[in-house]
DNA sequence: TATAAAATGTTGCCTTGTCTACACTTTGAC
DNA sequence: GTCAAAGTGTAGACAAGGCAACATTTTATA
């Protein structure tokens, strides 16, 4: 069946991966309904955020905040009260429920772990910031106990 | 304007977020952009797997190890052909251009990069593995660079 | 060599996340 | 109190990424 291999990579160094097929279909999926959770997360962060600092989170804030339009805003603030994470009347604001209120908690929380451990790791804060605001998404517990194990057992 | 501080998070422990608009949303934008290509790395690097592995790269087993529908690989695959990755006549497997090559062999690298901090960190291989597919597309540059000074130099 | 099975490719549909363009409220200045 | 500006909301379009169902080609085997 196999086409006799064409050996142009031939050289390569190891090749270690190639995990059982399922172990990986099942990495790959839970990498994909990550990315569909990080645009909420992101969200109830910056609503939580805005909240504090301003008394207020409005969807032209929200959007020029993440750079996107304010339809656009508008829309995923649709989708956060869909999923219960947050309220809003027309014309008066965005605001946590309770539940994205410990949601936005929790992602701040990660982040300032993710953060720090890149700058113990000599990452520059400019890059450890804005790395970190992908990177975060993609944590899991696990994860996160090592950095924290190993933030307060290193300098 | 600020309707006054609800305070529901006033017990916060400082603050620090919401750098200059300009830069969050560059940050994020930023962000949104890796989104889009992740996937075409995960293909690329599969693919150059397969073809040192197996002598060969079909749609099946593509989907099979990405735990999609066969379809979507194949629609995937369009893509990564209409962005210069890779080339595939019907029927007869899908190969990857050299800038395909490059690219597998630079995302290769860096996943090993990724995992190697992680587990030097102390984070269990097995989570390393599964959190390296979803952190590995968001580490920019500079702080591989620093992750691969960290391993030189760390006890 | 037929023919069944497997792989491949196509089509049409869904959801997200993005945009622009347009319509409608609120707010602030006069 | 009026009215323009700012903010808000809605609609329609598009690409990406996913699926199931169907059509086609290759491969394997009886």
């Amino acid at each position: 069946m196999a086409r006799s291999p064409s050996g142009f990579v031939s050289d390569h160094p190891a090749l270690p991966r190639l995990p059982a097929e399922g172990t990986q279909a099942r990495r790959f999926g839970k990498t994909r309904s990550a990315q569909s959770t990080a645009l909420l997360e992101d969200y109830a962060e910056l609503i939580a955020d805005l909240l504090a600092s301003e008394g207020e989170a409005r969807p032209t804030d929200i959007a020029r905040r993440l750079g996107v339009s304010h339809a656009t805003a508008i829309k995923t603030i649709s989708r956060l009260k869909r999923a219960g994470l947050a309220t809003a009347r027309p014309y008066r604001g965005v605001f946590l429920t309770e539940k994205g209120q410990a949601l936005a908690e929790r992602v701040r929380a990660r982040h300032r772990l993710v953060v720090d451990v890149l700058c113990a790791l000599g990452v520059p804060t400019e890059a450890a910031e804005a790395d970190a605001e992908g990177i975060e998404h993609y944590v899991s517990e696990t994860t996160l106990k090592a950095f924290a194990h190993f933030l307060k057992t290193r300098g």
